[in-house]
DNA sequence: AACTGAGCCAACCGCCGTTGT
DNA sequence: TACAACGGCGGTTGGCTCAGT
């Protein structure tokens, strides 16, 4: 048996709102805010409509500070970004955009936005670029008794030591998703690497080409266990990273009321300079959270085109790399 | 003026996770 | 533990507007 509807589909009014709802809405929640039920508001309110409705045009249109009409540059720019990292996560999104609402950016994404960049670049000129995979972790110091804190999540998989201090990592699940930062392709030419522990990133060479996986040995923490997913056609990751490409990383986790992770990056196949960003007791969530290609650089410096060759060519390949089965328990840390 | 199609966006639908009983 | 109720979310739809013919 399905579940019961939250009203009375025969009795409830549909269709836009007139603007004397809006003020009988607005009136309601401006004297006595939603009480935390939305199903039982349209009745105390005097509104015959479904709660959910009465949500979504409370959230969406009514509640104060909510921004309409068009998007600025940087928005539109934050939105790609994220977009690319994290796929159609609206209400991630919204979250960092102040004013907008998930449903106004998922519009505009639909609309517009996404009309945009497929006019940016030809396919013909994209570049190869650089995903990191990352998934959930948790993070626990081991020398430090008051940092130290029980991960909830099944452990397994693999252990990670950083190299100058005693953070262990330890993941909690294989992949749910990846970000991808562009290499520009100034920055392959050297020469070096190193092995040790491993990361598993995804590397996409060439615009047209398939996905790959590839193993990376280096100083990185492994992400995940998902050894079988890797693949190395012709070595291209490992010659990146020999090649001197540079990654940055930066993961941690966050207990809701406060977060910890590392911070680093490789150069020359090097692991140079991880720390720990920040940290708080009674870790019990976990949240991965950026790599980019190049040091110093960060997702929102790229240029609206470079964004577009990171989505597009990722479209273009059919990627499913917006997929999570485990939404809910993802997040995205800001440090 | 009438028609048509594209663009836009508010609103709906249904699924999923959480919470309370 | 099972189930219902609810909130939240992303995908989709339907209706309005406007430009082009």
């Amino acid at each position: 048996m399905g579940r019961a509807p939250c009203c009375d589909k025969a009795s409830v009014k549909k269709g836009p709102w007139s603007p004397e709802e809006d003020a009988q809405l607005k009136e309601y929640i401006d004297k006595y805010g939603t009480g935390g039920n939305w199903i039982a508001l349209p009745q105390k309110a005097g509104l015959k409509r479904c709660g959910k409705s009465c949500r979504l045009r409370w959230l969406n249109y009514l509640r104060p500070n909510i921004k309409h009409g068009d998007f600025s540059d940087v928005e539109d720019r934050i939105i790609c970004t994220l977009f690319a990292s994290i796929g159609s996560r609206w209400s991630i999104i919204a979250a960092q955009l102040p004013g907008r609402t998930d449903n106004d950016i998922k519009n505009y994404w639909n609309t517009k936005l996404k009309k945009k960049l497929t006019r940016l670049v030809p396919l013909s000129q994209r570049r190869p670029h650089l995903a990191i995979t990352h998934a959930p972790i948790s993070v626990f110091q081991t020398s430090t008794p008051s940092l130290h804190s029980s991960p909830t999540l099944p452990s397994t998989s693999s252990e990670f030591k950083c190299t100058n201090n005693n953070y262990h990592i330890t993941t909690a699940r294989s992949f749910t998703g990846y970000e991808l930062a562009p290499i520009p392709s100034s920055h392959l030419n050297s020469t070096s690497s190193n092995s040790g522990a491993s990361a598993v990133l995804q590397v996409e060479d060439g615009y047209m080409g398939s996905m790959n996986d590839y193993q990376v040995k280096d100083s990185l923490p492994m992400f995940g266990g998902d050894q079988g997913s890797c693949s190395s056609s012709d070595g291209s990751f490992s010659n990146l990273i020999s090649q001197g490409r540079e990654v940055e990383y930066e993961f941690g986790v966050s207990n809701g009321g406060g977060h910890m992770g590392l911070q680093g990056y490789i150069y020359n196949g090097v692991e140079e300079n991880p720390k720990l960003l920040s940290n708080c007791g009674g870790v019990n969530g976990y949240v991965v959270e950026k790599a980019s290609g190049l040091y110093g650089e960060t997702p929102l410096d790229y240029s609206l085109e470079e964004i577009n060759q990171l989505i597009s060519s990722n479209i273009s390949n059919n990627l499913n790399f917006f997929v999570d089965g485990n939404k809910a328990e993802e997040k995205i840390m800001y440090y």
